[in-house]
RNA sequence: GCGGACGUGGCGGAACGGUAGACGCAGCAGACUUAAAAUCUGGUUCCCCCCGGGGAGUGCGGGUUCGAAUCCCGCCGUCCGCACCA
């Protein structure tokens, strides 16, 4: 029987200081869990208890653990510990996010498989995890960029496509030319691709597109269900979304062009269509490109818009540019009446219809460009106590609200019933309709990589784009694949995409792209409750598991992983796949892990053990004496050379000290900062707890013996108080706030001393089993010094409860003011009546000095807390 | 520009509207050491005071309240997200 139980009775203490053996007894532990199987989850919650879903973000296996992971996982851990312990059956998986461009750039400059770089990468780290010990049930590991798993991914694919949810069209895309591939609007940050850093370029190319604008109503309103999931997250992915009302009105061209008699504009502002001057359409609109070939002018002018590109927009933003195409629009109101048609570098393609309409006294934006221009600006709102005769628009638009004037049937209404009118007469005549525009676009997953799941689909010229059929799935990605030519070695490859057509059976090809990694995380918290199926869920067991009660990673994740994943959920829920609609009901980001940088005075960054620390909190370099420059809290990054290795701190701390550092420093969701003396402190209390445990086994009674009615009353009163308020920080994620419970209540158990040995054994048995979420080896180590023939691991323990009137005081220490200031405090008993209460307190002499006379006029008396005199 | 969060000792931070600074880090003093390390003890917001104590104090200015770090209003600052979104 593998029981790592051992008798473990320290000698009578000697001289000799006791040190707790971490590097031993850390494996050991982990093994006993392991052998009895403490962390196993049924494939299906079994309902004999409440189900629990712990879930930390999977890693991308880039090669070694980092110390994000290590806050990260640590987290999830004491979670997952505790509510096993609170009587729930845990599930608490892990596994790999594993395809990326890492991994190929890892074959390129070094000639590496992507696979072996990615599976090599995997083992380091599950060992490196493995060492924290995290309360994982290994068992359920898998890497997305297994086949048996992305081969159900393509399975799903092929079910969104039969259910119309996925579809391949021609777009403008963000081309990421260092990258060579496309990015997803969420991939590209201030122009910039995500990953690479590079200015995005615009293209025109045929992707495959996920549908996730037809959940956009439902993925914004389900947000107010997220009670678990923090406010700023969901106002992230609210904005994101961009739900806005307005309405699509139509012009129609004095003369057609492009095969197009009008132009279809957005706006949210019918109410401001009597004061139009212009239309303006987007550099890629198709009026602008029939424009530019009648006019070369026109032409250079969309080049040279769209070489500034996205990227620009921040410099690009003062200035409003445009040209007139020479094309003019009637209004839907104004007979007779038409306005120009200018192409704008401010207009984009990719929101509303690419199309809109100029109301400069309305709009700050169309105010700048008809400034420069010399465009008309007809003002059609009267700020309230304004003069419709004199009141002019100068350089500032006004948006606020007021009333309509010089517009027609509209004159007189403010702004709200002005939209409703001018829709309704938009209706009425056919020129356009309220509608609800949305900002989120739907999501573009084809990449021009090799290290992806393969998207199953062949292109036949006869039979068009054709699913691969069921038999021959999974797509596997070609091993022998060349990453010396430039593009994708998925399409360099000289067999793999020639297949036959499986409608006709003629000569056919194999679509080249692979899936964008996020598809990859968009479902795997649900395949990990079954993840050796032959189908891509087991209804039982994810239905049973999910949604995941507490999803836990960093807060970069806000808006792209999390909205997708809701896609995704939503999506298999519609198909009848799953039964929940949103993956996460609890969500929790943590802060960053961070650490002071070093900078010698010629500029070289300095790593942290080639520095000494100076008395006034600076530093020097080690090698040369020279001061160099600390700056606090910057983000661990390899080039600024400050990123602590969390193996090199286990080796020489030990897992239970580095977790209890990280969770006592600071609130979990604020960022860190990663120091040696916090960790060195931290070891110091591993230490203590372990000299305190030791050094007292000796004196105390046999397990099990309860303290005498009314012994060791002050200990028992700290003991079942520590238990209350840690439980209590446990519940609500206050980590920092448990850690110093238990300092407080080590403090106690040393300053009671031996006096009562069988509420000193209470206490020594409660601060055991209480830091176990947090330093669960040394938990048990603990346990087994207490309880040398006790079978059950802590692990294996239900959580503490604490007896409510063991924990109840027996006296108080009152505040007394006077005025609102703090004059004395009085220890009052407990239930002493309130007049004597007063009594006692206007005795004392510090309040009567205060009071200095006067006749109290009001006396206040909150039991338990506080006397006020006011005088 | 729009939206959000946050400002408490030297530092990280604690505080159902009720004794501000728990707990830890750092530094200071002392004990044990030949010495150091380790460990233990004490004090550490600022100012005044002989003890007892008194005054000020949670970014700044107001307000509500017997009582405000906490609630409300207005500033200032820091950080984050989105950003030519029609």
């Amino acid at each position: 029987m593998n029981d790592a139980v051992q008798p473990n009775h320290p000698e009578s203490p000697r001289a000799e200081p006791v040190r707790y053996d971490f590097a031993g007894a850390e494996p050991r532990w982990q093994a006993a869990w392991t052998g009895r199987g403490c962390f196993d989850a049924p494939d299906v919650p079994d309902g004999s208890k409440p189900k629990y879903y712990v879930l930390e973000m999977f890693p991308y296996p880039s090669g070694k653990i980092h110390m994000g992971h290590v806050r990260n996982y640590t987290l999830g851990d004491v979670v997952a510990r505790y509510k096993r312990a609170r009587g729930h059956q845990v599930m608490h998986p892990m596994g790999w996010d594993a395809f990326g461009l890492p991994a190929e750039n890892a074959a390129r400059e070094r000639g590496v498989h992507p696979a072996a770089w990615t599976y090599q990468n995997i083992a380091t780290m599950r060992a490196e995890l493995q060492r924290m010990g995290l309360s994982i049930e290994w068992a359920r590991e898998f890497a997305t960029c297994d086949p048996s798993y992305y081969g159900q991914q393509q399975k799903i694919f092929l079910e969104f496509m039969k259910a119309g949810l996925a579809e391949r069209k021609e777009s403008w895309v963000n081309w990421d030319p260092v990258d060579n591939t496309v990015l997803a609007n969420e991939q590209v940050i201030d122009g910039r691709g995500w990953r690479s850093g590079a200015l995005v370029e615009k293209k025109k190319l045929s992707q495959w597109f996920l549908s996730i604008t037809k959940f956009a109503p439902e993925l914004l309103s389900a947000l107010d269900g997220l009670d678990r999931w923090p406010e700023r997250v969901r106002l992230m992915q609210a904005n994101w979304i961009g739900r806005s009302e307005g309405a699509r009105v139509r012009f129609a061209l004095a003369t057609p062009a492009a095969g197009m008699d009008e132009v279809e504009v957005f706006t949210t502002r019918p109410d401001t269509l009597f004061g139009m001057s212009f239309l303006a359409v987007a550099a890629e609109h198709p009026l602008a490109a029939a424009a530019a070939a009648a006019n070369p002018a026109i032409a250079a002018f969309i080049t040279e818009v769209r070489s500034l590109g996205t990227s620009e927009a921040t410099i690009e933003q003062a200035e409003k540019r445009g040209i007139d195409t020479g094309l003019r629009v009637a209004h839907p109101f104004i007979e007779g009446v038409t306005f120009p048609v200018w192409i704008a570098n401010f207009v984009l393609m990719e929101y509303g219809t690419g199309a809109i309409f100029g109301c400069p006294s309305g709009d700050q934006r169309d105010l700048d460009f008809a400034r420069k221009y010399g465009l008309p600006v007809p003002p059609v709102i009267l700020p309230p106590g304004g003069d419709p005769a004199t009141f002019a628009i100068g350089d500032t638009a006004y948006t606020d609200d007021g009333q309509l004037y010089n517009s027609g049937f509209l004159d007189g209404l403010d702004m709200a019933a002005g939209k409703r009118a001018a829709i309704a007469a938009l209706e009425a005549k056919g020129a356009g309709n309220g509608v609800v525009n949305w900002r989120l676009r739907d999501w573009g997953v084809s990449r021009q990589r090799y290290w992806g799941c393969p998207i199953p689909v062949i292109h036949c010229e006869a039979c068009g784009t054709q699913p691969v059929p069921a038999g021959q799935l999974p797509v596997i990605l070609p091993d022998d694949v060349d990453f010396k030519k430039p593009g994708n070695p998925l399409d360099n490859h000289p067999t793999w995409k020639h297949v036959a057509c499986p409608q006709c059976g003629s000569a056919a090809r194999r679509e080249t792209d692979t899936f964008d990694t996020f598809v990859d995380s968009s479902w795997y918290f649900a395949r990990v409750t079954a993840p050796r199926a032959e189908t891509p869920l087991v209804a039982e067991a994810a239905n049973g598991w999910l949604p995941v009660d507490q999803y836990i990673g960093g807060i970069e994740h806000a808006i792209l992983h999390l909205l997708y994943s809701r896609f995704f959920t939503r999506a298999l829920n519609g198909l009848g796949k799953l039964g929940t609609a949103e993956p996460f009901a609890g969500l929790f980001t943590q802060g960053m892990v961070q650490h002071a940088s070093f900078r010698a005075p010629d500029g070289r960054w300095l790593a942290p053990d080639e520095v000494e620390p100076t008395a006034e909190g600076g530093a020097t370099e080690r090698a040369t004496g020279l001061a160099v420059t600390v700056s606090r809290n910057d983000k661990m990054s390899k080039s600024k050379r400050n990123t602590i290795d969390p193996g090199a701190i286990i080796d020489r701390y030990g897992a239970d000290t580095a977790r209890w550092f990280i969770l006592a420093d600071n609130p979990p969701e604020r960022d860190m900062e990663w120091t040696e003396s916090g960790v060195s402190g931290a070891s110091r209390f591993t230490q203590r707890l372990f000299r305190l445990v030791s050094a007292s086994v000796g004196g105390l009674p046999l397990p099990g013996t309860a303290p005498a009615e009314g012994a060791g009353r002050d200990l028992r009163r700290v003991t079942h108080r520590t238990i209350a308020a840690v439980t209590e920080a446990l519940e609500t994620f206050s980590f920092n706030v448990a850690v110093a419970r238990i300092h407080e209540f080590a403090n106690a158990i040393e300053a009671a001393g031996a006096q009562d040995a069988a509420a000193r054994r209470e206490a020594l048995e409660a601060i055991a089993r209480l830091i176990s979420p947090m330093m669960p080896h040394l938990a048990e180590e603990l346990w087994s010094l207490l309880r040398p023939d006790e079978k059950m691991l802590v692990a294996q323990l239900a959580w503490l409860d604490s007896n409510a009137s063991l924990a109840a005081a027996d006296s108080v220490t009152l505040a007394v003011q006077v005025l609102g200031k703090l004059r004395t405090t009085l220890a009052i008993p407990i239930g002493t009546d309130e007049a004597t209460v007063f009594a006692l307190a206007e005795a004392d002499e510090n309040v009567q000095r205060a009071i200095a006379g006067r006749p109290i006029r009001k006396r206040i008396h909150v039991p338990g807390r506080i006397v006020n005199f006011v005088v």
